[in-house]
Parts: C-alpha cells; structure tokens; sequence
DNA sequence: ATGGGATCCTGTGAGC
DNA sequence: TGCTCACAGGATCCCA
C-alpha cells in the first residue's frame, strides 16, 4: 500500500521520539523533510526489528517499535483511532489508497530515525546489528555464537549478535529446539546448531504468517492483532504443563528477562568445566549449580 | 567477559 | 473505590 504513495503532510507530535542524522552522523533538530514531507515512498526494508520507509531521492525513515510501538495505516474516511500517545501521522496518496500512517507508542521505548541515505544508515545504524535471524546460516550463527561464553538465550536476545529476536521467540525457539536458555553459548554440538538455525527460520517464519504474538496490544500494519500467541508452547504458560513431556513449565530470570522453560525435555549444554560468574577466582560452578540457587517462582 | 541493577515510559492487574 | 506495587514485547549504561 504504501509503496508508491506520495507523503503529502506530515505532522510530527513528539519531538523527541525523532533523531535525525546527517551523512557524517552528526545529529540535527528534525524537520518535516526528514520525515519525506514531499516524497514519494519507493520501497521499505527490513532488518532484525527495524524497518526503513525509503524515498525515491534517497532520505529514508527507520522505525524501531519497541515494546509498545505500533506503526498503523488508517484510511481517510476514518476517524483517527486512538490520539493517545500518537507522535508522527504521514498523511500518503497513492492512485489506489488515500490515508494516514500513524506511528503510536505508549511506553517511548521505540523511535523514528532519519538519515540522507541508505550508506549513512549503514554507517550509523544497521552495521552494529548482527545478520537477520529469517536468513542466517547455520555455519554463520555457530561462529558467532561460538565467540561467547554467555548463557544461549542472552546471545540470542543481543541484536549484535543476531538481528531480530526478542524475548518471545528466544524462548519459542529454544524450547522448540529442546536447548536450555542457561546453555553455554559455544557449547552446543554442531547438530543443535544446525537445529537451532533450522527453528529459528521455522519459528519466525510461521509467526508471521500468523500476524506475530498479540499478547497485550501488539496491532499490525491494517490493525489487526496477531494470532501467534495461540501457538505458544512455553512463553506464558509457567507452572502449566509442558505440551511435550507433561513436567511443569518452570519460570526463570535469564539476563533479567523473564523466562519459561521445560526442565524435562529442554537439555543443558554447559561445556567440561564451567566458570561462573567469570570473575569468581576459588568457584568453579556448573550452569547447573547455577538454577539450583535461582529462588523459585 | 559477563551479570546485575538502574534507567527510559505507560498501562494493567493483583492485593489490600 | 482508590491506593501501591510488580511487571510487561527493548535497549543501553555503569559498576562489580
């Protein structure tokens, strides 16, 4: 829909949910031009959880959703649904749509960010994210997992790491996987890699097909929720059983992060002899030892 | 190198 | 009914 449509006003609410960048990275107060106030918007792109609005003439727009964040199209002829917590309406045109594309955000976790052109977002932006989990190849995510001691989960939630999980799918997909969250990073053996490449694809895959994981109030692009959720193995469900083995789905922190996983069925990889935490000199203890003293929920 | 805690912010639900 | 508290899809910083 939006490909093709020409930006005809903008209207920014909240300034500083914009950053605007020039091509030598510096920063700059936003203007409506910035938002491609005037362009016509040629193509979008993709990368972990970012996505860029970019014009015909090279200035783009890259959107990061946050926790809360929504980026939403709403035809003309509609009232404007929901005012609160709006910060950037495009009102676009096109010979086939008419209407306003409304970036909302409750929680300003999220953000709008400008650049001149693809290069300078390359530059100051995307080239710290790892490559897009829909794409990776099994040998590329072994090597870099493979440079971290860091507990499985934890690497696959760093976006330098790998671009594009969240919290949701690391335990979707590990779990799908059948590797504890609490593994050692490059511990795994070289199938579980190939495995985990595998569910990675797998998972994200059949999640946007399903609208992604509408657990709160995640809408899409047409506002519509997504119908992810009721595929759920584990995220949400603690103390339920697991739907594989029947044990009880146990609740944990990983890197503060709540976590849901089947102590059953999900193995623990955690290499000879494990040091943790890294700066305890006299104790060496097993990821193991290191569940057994996390409180219970 | 790594984890923990704090921080940014609002909404929701539980418990009292 | 109204209050407080904990927690929620993310990411970054500082400190130990």
């Amino acid at each position: 829909m939006l490909v093709g449509a020409r930006v005809r006003q903008v209207r920014l609410l909240r300034r500083d949910v914009a950053h605007s960048f020039t091509c030598d990275g510096s920063h700059h107060r936003t203007k409506r031009r910035d938002l491609l106030l005037g362009d016509t918007i040629e193509s979008l792109t993709r990368h972990g959880k970012e996505l860029t609005i970019n014009s015909g003439t090279g200035p783009l727009i890259c959107v990061h959703l946050g926790m809360s964040g929504q980026l939403w199209y709403q035809p003309s002829r509609l009232h404007l649904q929901r005012r609160d917590h709006v910060h950037c309406i495009w009102w676009i045109d096109s010979p086939t749509i008419s209407g306003r594309l409304v970036f909302r955000d409750p929680r300003r976790f999220g953000g709008l960010w400008t650049f001149p052109s693809t290069k300078a977002l390359h530059a100051t932006r995307w080239s710290r994210l790892g490559p897009d989990a829909l794409s990776i190849g099994t040998q590329t995510l072994r090597r870099r997992l493979c440079q971290t001691r860091r507990p499985i989960k934890a690497a696959l939630l760093d976006q330098h790491v790998v671009a594009g999980i969240g919290n949701i799918y690391a335990d979707e997909i590990l779990f799908a996987a059948q590797i504890h969250p609490l593994s050692i990073s490059n511990s795994i053996s070289t199938m579980d890699y190939r495995t985990l490449a595998h569910t990675i694809h797998s998972i994200l895959r059949r999640a946007i097909a399903a609208g992604g994981s509408t657990t709160h109030d995640y809408i899409d692009g047409h506002g519509q929720p997504g119908s992810f959720a009721k595929c759920h193995q584990v995220y949400g469900r603690p103390l339920q059983p697991c739907l594989r083995c029947g044990q009880q789905l146990q609740s944990i922190k990983v890197i503060q992060r709540t976590t849901i996983v089947c102590p059953k069925c999900q193995r623990i990889f955690n290499g000879p002899r494990v040091r943790w935490p890294s700066n305890n000199r006299t104790g060496v203890r097993t990821a193991i030892d290191h569940i057994n003293k996390m409180p219970a929920k």
